[in-house]
DNA sequence: GTGTGTGAACTTGTTCACAGCG
DNA sequence: CGCTGTGAACAAGTTCACACAC
């Protein structure tokens, strides 16, 4: 369920709040969803609430983390140690619950060997060593477009199978690797499309951009 | 339509790789979606393709763009110049068409002064001057998650309609102001829950995840 | 009384299948 | 003959409204 993150991002700055019962109406409120949608979903994950009081934020946030598959550690490879994979490497939301910055992958012979909040900065000829060391789960994308695809065919021969792509470009990969996009420029475009037309804001729905699994097929020979 | 700035971002690839026409099945494979679902979606913006042969990209993508929006120049204001906010001014994606970085916020005196891309980055104390210049459209916030809030009411009150938050805060914003956010833990999430179920990448859709104009409501008093 | 959990009505979005144009 | 455009069938997701547990 593409809500779920939303209300984990809420749950938790209730509980950063102190706040340790919160009711459909509330969450549905803050994430700018129907209540009777909040209680949906959550009935979805079992029977969490207390009639007449509401959910406990603790309890809850444990139960939807066991959804999202948080319940273990996933390793991410930074891929493209610019402005945006420097960003990304010492951002919050990599240091966040559950994911950890396992390496740190770029070309460039001057960045090689940096060290990046205690990462170390190596060549793409080094991943087959590093994954003998630490498999790894989440690749992310933030090299040049132009060598993003070859980037994602390397990632994806090390056994990564889920990538998150930061490149302004539409990558191929086998079936069974999943495949996310993080756009700048189409964000801009939905903000423009939105703006421009003085939309209510659309639906709701936030999360899904999933796109793969299953394979692209190629253009027509 | 939520799927818009994909096709364009498919149509751009196809441009440069000189084809010239395209046909809703490939489109449709190359954007993961079912092929009627291409034919449905751009026979609301009008009938632009040719029975038979498919439709001609450049004028399809120009169409998609008087959709979108794009056919003005949107301005686009970053506030906070850290790692994020450099690699966003730098970035390809605001470079893109019809997006112009016209400011650089932030509070550092460190920082303010500094010249990138053209751009000096300034105090938000000037934000009304600046607005007095060219008025901004799009504000994207990359400050720490503390000050984000402040900064979008900043923003807000220096007639910026439309928000873009990279930080990990849920923010709260007047009716009508139009809140969209791109936030790393919440996309890491979204992996691991597919990943996790190993799912067929659930639906399709990928762009929405505007959240806003309306009102957050504020919590009990 | 308050707020959950859930069947039933409704709305939206997707897919099918095919008529008709180039 | 290939591929669009579109009504009609279908599926998914959303909202309503209310019984019932606390």
């Amino acid at each position: 369920m593409a809500r779920l993150p939303v209300y984990q991002r809420i749950l938790e700055e209730l509980l950063r709040s102190g706040t340790s019962t919160v009711s459909s109406e509330l969450l549905g409120a803050a994430a700018q969803v129907n209540a009777a949608k909040v209680r949906k979903d959550l009935s979805l994950l079992g029977s969490f609430g207390t009639r007449g009081a509401g959910y406990d934020v603790a309890f809850l946030v444990e139960q939807i983390d066991r959804q999202l598959g948080l319940d273990r550690e996933w390793t991410v490879v930074i891929a493209g140690i610019g402005n945006l994979g420097r960003a990304l490497a010492r951002s919050q939301g990599f240091a966040a619950r559950n994911f950890t910055v396992a390496a740190l992958i770029d070309t460039d012979p001057a960045i090689i060997g940096e060290r990046i909040d205690g990462i170390d900065v190596r060549h793409p000829d080094d991943l087959p060593s590093i994954v003998a060391d630490t498999s790894l789960s989440i690749g992310v994308i933030t090299t040049p477009a132009p060598v993003a695809q070859r980037v994602a065919d390397l990632l994806v021969d090390a056994g990564v199978r889920s990538l998150l792509n930061f490149a302004p470009r539409v990558l191929d990969v086998p079936p069974g690797v999943l495949l996310r996009y993080v756009d700048l420029s189409m964000e801009l475009q939905v903000m423009s499309f939105y703006q421009a037309r003085q939309l209510d804001a659309g639906p709701d729905a936030r999360m899904p951009r999933i796109r793969s699994i299953g394979r692209t097929p190629a253009g027509p020979s």
